[in-house]
DNA sequence: TTGACAAAAGAACGACCGTTCGTTTTAATC
DNA sequence: GATTAAAACGAACGGTCGTTCTTTTGTCAA
């Protein structure tokens, strides 16, 4: 067998990967037991026994979204060199995750964050926390981008997360309601005005690139 | 009474009102027969006569949310001169509208696009349709501006769409989601900037302003 | 005021929801 | 291979969903 999982552990993934696709596509209001149950081909009460509620199946959904966009896009960033190159690999595996995405309907958190803003509650607080956690840590990435000389001194590192986030979701919204072809372009194009304009005097993208590539992590 | 209206006419309008409030707050999927009439003080079955069937529900809330915006965003905007004094209405009424709307939960038809984004069928194209018009009309009043000169003539109209919108939905989740008392500004600045660096050379915002004051529209 | 029609209520429908329970099957352990 | 615990099932629960009837109430003009 796979691993040395137990039975209970390896479906329990099973059903998590397949209730992603679902959340992707239907929103987390239709992850229900019982469509879940039929796509998995298991008993609604087999299924449920692995949660215990809908909640805390909603959770682990959300959760298992976090990890697999941390894995893919926050983890291989963090392996670059802090500021411009860091934050250039942000920005590509970004694109990279959204472009090739396993998940066939968007980004789940994305929706659940419109979805359930109004809904107090510990699922609001977690996608609350997440959404700040991201935002924070491309704020991060700039404030350091800054501090290595990279980026001006006078960039407002929130107001640079702001704009960055702001590119991601009118991507996502322009790519996958409307089915712009120019979405992929256009997200690009604004993203690397908002990166060149934070530039340092004289820095030019390359120059920094070529810098780095010689240096330790 | 109030006007030449039929009764039924009237108690329409009411169910209108309290639906786009619950759908705003609830999202689509949360819009239910129940609820609503229990708002309304109305019995389910009265209450649905008004529509037919669940869908027309929605489709007239969704209407009725475009409407709203169209009066209080869009028009105004329209009767300003073309090019820039157009665009900054159009960002001022949006900002006012994002702050002072009527809706306790934000705006129903960006919730309902990523509600609805993979569930083909009227309702989505409705919201497709209607999001593609406002980006269009985004976009045809930078391509304007650019025609009477206050923007530069390299000026891509629909990226400068592109970026606004994506400042809108930023503005929205950082606000109602993360709850960050910055995002006001963070947003204006945003808008600020984009208007800045899409100016003709040798403009400024107050320039066009003044020469615009005593034109006709 | 009466008669015609629109509007609202009431009860019920089958379908599905999340959840519980007792039983049966399957997997892990000795 | 037998024992025991984990996992999955099947049936049922009370509730709510959207929807369809029939009946009662209210409106509005002749």
């Amino acid at each position: 067998m796979s691993r040395g999982e137990s039975k209970g552990e390896r479906t329990r993934a099973v059903i998590l990967g397949e209730a992603l696709a679902l959340t992707s596509t239907d929103g987390l209001a239709g992850l229900t037991i019982g469509s879940l149950a039929e796509r998995t081909g298991m008993s609604k009460s087999g299924l449920f026994a692995h949660f215990g509620s809908k909640e805390q199946l909603q959770q682990a959904v959300l959760e298992e979204a976090v990890e697999m966009f941390t894995l893919r896009v926050i983890r291989p960033a963090t392996a670059q060199p802090r500021g411009l190159p860091r934050i250039k690999a942000l920005c590509e595996n970004w694109v990279a995750w959204l472009r090739d995405s396993p998940l066939p309907g968007g980004c789940p958190m994305l929706s659940a964050s419109l979805e359930l803003d109004d809904k107090p509650g510990p699922l609001r607080d977690y996608i609350a926390a997440s959404q700040e956690k991201l935002r924070a840590f491309v704020s991060e990435c700039a404030r350091r981008a800054v501090i290595e000389g990279h980026f001006r001194e006078d960039l407002d590192p929130d107001q640079f997360a702001f704009e960055m986030l702001g590119v991601g979701f009118a991507h996502s919204l322009t790519r996958r309601l409307l089915g712009h072809p120019e979405a992929d372009r256009w997200a690009c194009t604004a993203v690397s005005g908002l990166i060149g304009r934070s530039l340092a005097p004289g820095r030019t993208v390359e120059s920094i690139s070529n810098a780095c590539a010689h240096q330790t992590h």
